[in-house]
DNA sequence: GTGTATTGTAACTATACTTGTTACAGTTAT
DNA sequence: ATAACTGTAACAAGTATAGTTACAATACAC
């Protein structure tokens, strides 16, 4: 399938709703800047709002603004707020339980499974969503 | 899509050929115990083969085993070998250029992309073959 | 040498997920 | 009232995976 992208743009959204500040910004404002359709954006900030990382109105010069500052929006809850979060796969079939090996590799992936999930929420857990943004501002004083 | 399951699978496939030591094994018999297709087995088995991980055998009497003692293989290699390897996917449209964002949060990504990435690769570093074998085994004396 | 078992690989199908798009009901400022 | 938004449903298009069939190439066994 096509690659998942949504952490990615949440990522830019956020950081586009933290560079405006304090004012409600129109899906289509958005969906200019990351170059996509404004349903693709609504559809994000949908899933941001449900984590509270965002609050949006709706009506007449409605739009989305950030529900905490910058500081406090770990890259960790935004990733849990769009992804299913799972590095790797387990196969949709049940293996083979007549077998040694088929019986138990499951549970063992499984775990596995978990502790690299785990790993990923620990250096996501290292970036807030104002780190992000200083790095954004940094690029473009260096850009060439 | 389905999602990708083929490190879990070619792990059980390592671990199973592992489990059966120093003998050329069958597609077909691998298949049985991750209850799929041989050439499902087959294709994994090749990419694996490319790293050097196994080493197969064409002809009557032929099959695959394992190139290195199951303390030699490390997961991280799998990982390598089977995957493309990026935890979330870049957008594939590109960000506007004229915005500040969007001309600069790619090479951010980017940058988050591969610390991501390299902290999944290290604690996948963590785990041998040995060690997978050694938790399936386990799980099978312990199990209900 | 002939026959048989097995890998490697191409080609195709079915399925499923993501993105993009249109459409529209509901809501709120002016 | 009107206009400007959000939220969301529905659908199309693109693409990736897994499964399947088929077959050429290869190597053992006799």
């Amino acid at each position: 399938m096509a690659a998942n992208s949504q952490f990615a743009m949440a990522v830019h959204i956020l950081t586009f709703l933290a560079k405006k500040g304090d004012q409600n910004l129109k899906s289509d404002m958005i969906a200019q800047s990351v170059n996509t359709n404004p349903v693709v954006i609504r559809r994000i900030l949908g899933q941001l709002a449900q984590a509270d990382l965002v609050a949006s109105q709706t009506g007449a010069s409605g739009g989305t603004r950030l529900a905490l500052p910058p500081e406090k929006i770990c890259l960790v809850e935004v990733y849990k707020a769009v992804s299913c979060g799972e590095v790797f796969a387990l196969p949709i079939r049940q293996a083979n339980q007549d077998c040694p090996v088929g019986r138990n590799i499951e549970s063992v992936l499984c775990n596995l499974q978990k502790a690299i999930d785990r790993s990923v929420a620990e250096k996501l857990g290292e970036f807030s969503l104002a780190n992000v943004l200083e790095m954004v501002d940094l690029e473009d004083t260096v850009a060439p």
